[in-house]
DNA sequence: TAAGATTAAATCGTGTACGATGCAAATGTA
DNA sequence: TACATTTGCATCGTACACGATTTAATCTTA
């Protein structure tokens, strides 16, 4: 006899353990994070940054899936501990350029070793580089077609 | 010549495909979950409740890998939505026993649809439910090694 | 070119997350 | 049995997420 109500346990559905390990991922990069005084978006963020030196809000949001109301204020703590600087665009004053200050160009040679320590700590549990490549493949093909289904959802 | 900082690219970490999966699967039972009025891990907590009757704070805690400080005001917005009941244990004062109302319960019947529309919805996108099960495989076996790690960073 | 539509950020309100701390009940131990 | 320690939950402060709305600048188009 089949069970009614099977579907609805934690472990039967996709979200729960992406819920689980996202925050548990986060947790994993905190401590070394927490050296550079700032947190995992932010981080994610100065990643882009580091990457294309100048981008606007919404560059920014379209690559973190994010939009201004989160962003703004993200942004805001981030130019208060002079890492990044807001400037509103000439050519479209309704555009907020975002650009690294020296300090934020300077915290990403200090970055530098934290996905390399990540990695360290999972040869640690005996997890081989192939296996964690793998679980990022797999992942990414997730969100393509997460965000595929989002997108479409939108129309 | 190999560059230095290709490490840093948002795409070649594992962090940020779990956080935006994560995200967007939350989007995805979004709509479903606002038609019980209720928020996504309000669903979660749910789901241990419809199969448990009955759990303490920290026994449901140790299942999200939640804590009191984010369990309490959740679980106190759940009371007033009058589908979960809080009592202190007679056994041990300290404990809060947490227990669905009639209406918590008779919530379960409307959610039971929701898993299926969710895979309802990956095969309309072309996605087997062989593919979603192997995600989901993928992704515990990733939950369980973080959750390792980080029991043993406590220590 | 003036009115209406669109766009980019900002603002607002609600609901998580989570480190740190507080507090009372329960437990361990000398 | 006193008293220190531990445990279970609550509280506080900070920082996201995100739906909804607002504001100002730009674009469209009649």
């Amino acid at each position: 006899m089949k069970k009614k109500f099977t579907n609805l346990y934690l472990e039967n559905q996709l979200c729960f353990p992406l819920y689980a390990a996202s925050r548990l991922t986060t947790k994993l990069y905190a401590p070394h994070l927490k050296k550079l005084d700032i947190t995992y978006p932010q981080y994610l963020v100065l990643l882009i940054l580091w990457e294309h030196q100048t981008q606007s809000v919404s560059e920014i949001g379209q690559q973190l899936m994010l939009e201004s109301n989160t962003l703004t204020p993200l942004l805001k703590r981030l130019e208060q501990k002079e890492i990044i600087q807001r400037n509103r665009s000439n050519k479209d004053e309704r555009t907020v350029i975002i650009s690294l200050t020296k300090a934020g160009e300077n915290l990403k040679e200090q970055a530098a070793v934290i996905p390399e320590k990540i990695m360290g700590s999972f040869r640690d549990d005996n997890i081989s580089d192939t296996e964690v490549a793998a679980f990022e493949k797999t992942l990414l093909s997730l969100v393509k077609i997460l965000k595929e289904k989002s997108t479409k959802n939108e129309e």
